[in-house]
DNA sequence: AGCACGCCGACT
DNA sequence: GTCGGCGTGCTC
């Protein structure tokens, strides 16, 4: 029997712990509770060995192992550890975020008797209350009755401490300081399946209802009646469904009480049922096969021969803007399971397409499992584990869908693979799409990227030939992509004389729109009213407390979901401030509002159209799903005929009306120093200009630019996708950037500014003095934003030609700091950035 | 990260 | 003495 394993615990230290097996040997993949620090942790078993620990480690026994087999597969498993590897994130909190299941463990801190509380309830007892605490006689005697009520010596949760005396937290905390209790902490597994009741009818041997009638003839007529529906529908039937069946015919609900009573009615509880929360399966069209057009049908033929082929295969699915690759994933997702494989279908934020959840339940009923970040633990949990069983086959999910536990997993597809919101910001720092086309690759599977703009990283691979390229070059039905035309906004200020946020172009063209009876759309990609309040005496812009950053003009206006009211806002960090009269810094009171937001772009179309039906859709109309939804809703009966929005509007909405999109402001981003600024532009712009001529009517968009001539603006304009990336890819090459180059960002934080500067100067001279010659550093210098939710932030940016030497540098930073008592946490490691932030 | 431990100042 | 606040250092 080994004697030690090593398990991978949810802290942010680079290794993993030692424990001495107590009993029973976990397998690797299965969770166990371990000892740490004073705590009881859930972590994984990740190696059972015979190794012994260096000296001077002392060695903890494991409290509990929680699984008999591994909770996870093995290629999870490995999947994780390349995360870790890559990633330079611990392997630790890299399985947390793999295993939704932190419900099914509940911690919690037991209380017990010490032997200075004994002495306590003993001689104070004789003594009476002491009059030289300062805690109030009542408090005092709360901690009599604590003593008391442990005298046994068993231990008790807080709960039951506070029903039984009226303890509060604090009161037996400080009773924990004065060595009269000690506490446990505690970690038990519980069920997180939530539990439904179901009534069942209790039969005797052979006897039927009317026997059973017969041996009771106490039984009158309501209770009769209620033993006849449960008998009528095969003796079994959710109590929720009874309930309401009693109180339509008018039984009162003790019936059922009284029949359980007697022994007449059992009660059982099983796991309850999966439903799926307001999304109806009626009326949504399924994506059959037969209607998939030639471009359709091939991309199809080329996905499923690979399916059927087995082994790892990557596609890059380039489609323009209404091409139909919805119809194609649908398909090759029915496809795999046929083939008796399942399929894992990832979304950029599954809240924001609606559309795609009703679809997908009308044409894969109960077999699909959805994970999105709304759901609470025990749902995740419950999700978890029909897709463990192998009940649910079909997964749709946002980023950390790509962990699902997937039976026979023979395809992945990720919709949108260019959007940001695939990497996660926070450690683990992963990208959703390269683990995903990771995760295939274990699995030996199928895997899709696709995307009307793909990232020039995924193109690129496709360029190598390292991915299958599959194009689809039209729309459906032969649809024309729209008309784009560009209003240069530096000649409409010369010709009007004046600073306008909507061109003449951009007001004629959505006014004939609405004159049509067609639906417009305009782009404003800021939220709010004003996105900087200026001082006039003194220049200094308002920034928030916490960050140095311009502070956010919000309108009071009670159509808002977020809460409504006159203020200023910080779209970083949330804090907020009244709308000061003076300016803070000088005094003056020629306070201005620079900068026009989605809220004052629809004030100002109120204005020019005042018959319009305006709606707006960004984060302050928008936040869940239901809001969502009847926002979409009123777009699509018509209710609205012209929206104003931020970037949510270009997300993949198929609104048929809509004829017209303007876009205002959205190439500002072309001025900012990233040098994904063009590819950015370049996909929004694509995108927004997507949701013109979708339906019928042939579509026009019109976008406003300070930038008529920088290439990505032209390239819009003439939807050339290809023309764009093979610029773009050249000035990538030239300036040795992604996808030419693997990049890191690596931020020194503090919240004390001479912490921030001073270890990034350590490391500053560290990096110089290792002499590296595969890995160029730049920095240190200040952040972009320099102060972020009261931290400070300095950061390097790290190129090289090989992912091997770009690891092998970070790590040794890492050690390197670890030596120089910088505190972990006070470094991140951001490999593959896509913000420089 | 989260916890224990220890030092210090405030209060009785 | 006793209490509570915070800085430091460690966790198998």
């Amino acid at each position: 029997m080994p004697l030690y394993c090593d398990v991978a615990l949810p802290v942010p230290l680079d290794q993993v712990f030692t424990y001495a097996v107590n009993g029973v040997v976990p397998v690797v993949g299965a969770r166990v509770l371990a000892p740490f620090s004073g705590q009881r942790l859930m972590g994984v078993a990740v190696r059972v060995h015979d190794d012994a620990p260096p000296d001077g480690v002392g060695i903890k026994p494991l409290q509990q192992v929680l699984d008999d087999a591994a909770l996870l597969p093995d290629e999870l498993m490995e999947l994780a550890r390349w995360i870790a590897a890559y990633y330079v994130a611990p392997l630790g909190e890299v399985l947390r975020g793999m295993l939704p299941l932190s419900a099914e463990v509940k911690r919690h801190f037991v209380y017990r008797i010490a032997e200075a509380g004994r002495k306590v309830l003993y001689d104070g007892a004789a003594k009476g209350a002491s009059r030289r605490s300062r805690l109030s006689a009542e408090d005092q005697n709360c901690e009599y009755a604590v003593l008391n009520y442990l005298e046994d010596g068993e231990a008790a949760k807080m709960s039951a401490l506070r029903s039984a005396t009226g303890a509060n937290k604090a009161l037996l905390e400080g009773m924990v300081r004065k060595k009269w209790l000690v506490r446990e902490a505690v970690a038990e597994e519980r069920d997180a399946r939530r539990l439904e009741k179901i009534a069942v009818l209790v039969e005797t041997k052979q006897e039927g209802a009317e026997a059973v009638g017969r041996r009771l003839p106490k039984l009158n007529e309501n209770q009769l009646a209620v033993m006849a529906e449960l008998a009528a529908v095969g003796g079994r039937m959710r109590v929720r469904d009874l309930r309401m069946t009693l109180e339509r015919v008018g039984i009162p609900d003790s019936t059922l009480g009284t029949l359980v009573k007697r022994g007449l009615i059992a009660m059982e509880e099983t796991a309850e049922e999966f439903h799926f929360g307001g999304v109806s399966a009626e009326g949504k069209k399924h994506a059959h096969e037969h209607t998939l057009n030639e471009a359709q049908t091939e991309a199809l033929a080329t996905i499923a021969t690979a399916i059927a082929k087995d082994g790892f295969a990557p596609h890059l699915l380039y489609g323009v803007t209404g091409s139909g690759k919805t119809a194609v994933y649908f398909a090759a997702m029915r496809r795999a399971l046929d083939a008796g494989k399942s399929a894992l279908l990832m979304v950029p934020e599954i809240g924001l397409t609606p559309a795609m959840t009703g679809q997908l339940v009308a044409a894969f009923g109960d077999e699909v499992a959805l994970l999105h970040s709304q759901l609470t633990p025990d749902e995740r949990a419950e999700q978890w584990h029909r897709i463990r069983r192998g009940d649910a086959r079909v997964v749709v999910g946002t980023r950390s869908a790509v962990f699902a536990p997937m039976v026979k997993l023979g395809l992945v597809i990720v919709d949108e693979e260019h959007d940001g919101s695939y990497k996660q910001e926070e450690t683990p720092r992963y990208h959703g799409r390269d683990v995903a086309v990771m995760r295939a690759k274990l699995n030996e599977a199928v895997v899709v990227l696709g995307s009307a703009t793909p990232s020039l990283e995924s193109w690129a691979n496709a360029d190598k030939g390292r991915y299958v390229r599959v194009e689809m070059r039209s729309r459906v039905a032969d649809r024309p992509l729209p008309a784009v035309e560009l209003v240069d906004m530096r000649a409409e200020f010369r010709e009007t004389g004046q600073e306008q946020l909507f061109s003449r172009r951009l007001i004629e063209e959505t006014q004939a729109t609405l004159e049509r009876g067609e639906q417009a759309i305009i782009l404003l990609n800021r939220r709010g009213y004003s996105f900087v309040v200026m001082c006039r005496s003194c220049g200094e812009k308002v920034e928030c407390e916490n960050c140095a950053i311009s502070m956010t003009y919000h309108k009071p206006v009670t159509g808002d979901v977020a809460q409504p009211g006159q203020r200023l806002e910080c779209h970083y960090c949330g804090f907020r401030r009244g709308v000061p009269k003076t300016c803070p810094k000088c005094g003056s009171e020629h306070l201005y509002f620079l900068g026009a937001g989605s809220q004052q772009g629809e004030e100002r179309l109120q204005e020019l159209f005042p018959g319009a039906r305006i709606g707006r859709m960004d984060r302050d109309t928008v936040r869940g799903r239901a809001d969502m939804e009847r926002l979409l809703a009123r777009l699509h009966a018509g209710e609205i005929n012209l929206l104003v929005g931020t970037q949510m509007i270009a997300k993949g909405h198929d609104i048929h009306g809509v004829t017209f999109v303007g876009v205002v402001g959205a190439d500002f981003a072309l001025g900012l120093p990233d040098f994904r600024a063009a590819e950015r532009v370049f996909q929004l712009l694509t995108q927004v200009s997507g949701r013109a001529g979708r339906g019928e009517l042939p579509g026009k968009v019109l976008v406003q630019t300070y930038h008529q001539d920088h290439y990505a603006i032209q390239f819009v304009a003439k939807h050339d996708y290809p023309g764009f990336v093979a610029k773009e890819l050249n000035y990538r090459r030239w300036m040795h950037y992604p996808p030419f180059a693997v990049l890191a960002n690596v931020v020194v934080q503090s919240e004390r500014l001479e912490e921030a500067t001073g270890w990034s100067s350590v490391l500053g001279k560290w990096f110089q003095q290792t002499h590296l010659d595969k890995v160029r550093v730049l920095g240190p210098a200040a952040a972009p934003i320099v102060r972020l939710k009261r931290i400070y932030r300095y950061h390097f940016v790290l190129k090289a030609e090989q992912r091997q030497a770009l690891g092998g540098v970070l790590r040794a930073m890492l050690r390197f700091a670890e030596a120089q008592n910088i505190p972990r946490r006070n470094l991140v490691v951001d490999v593959d950035a896509v913000h420089l932030m």
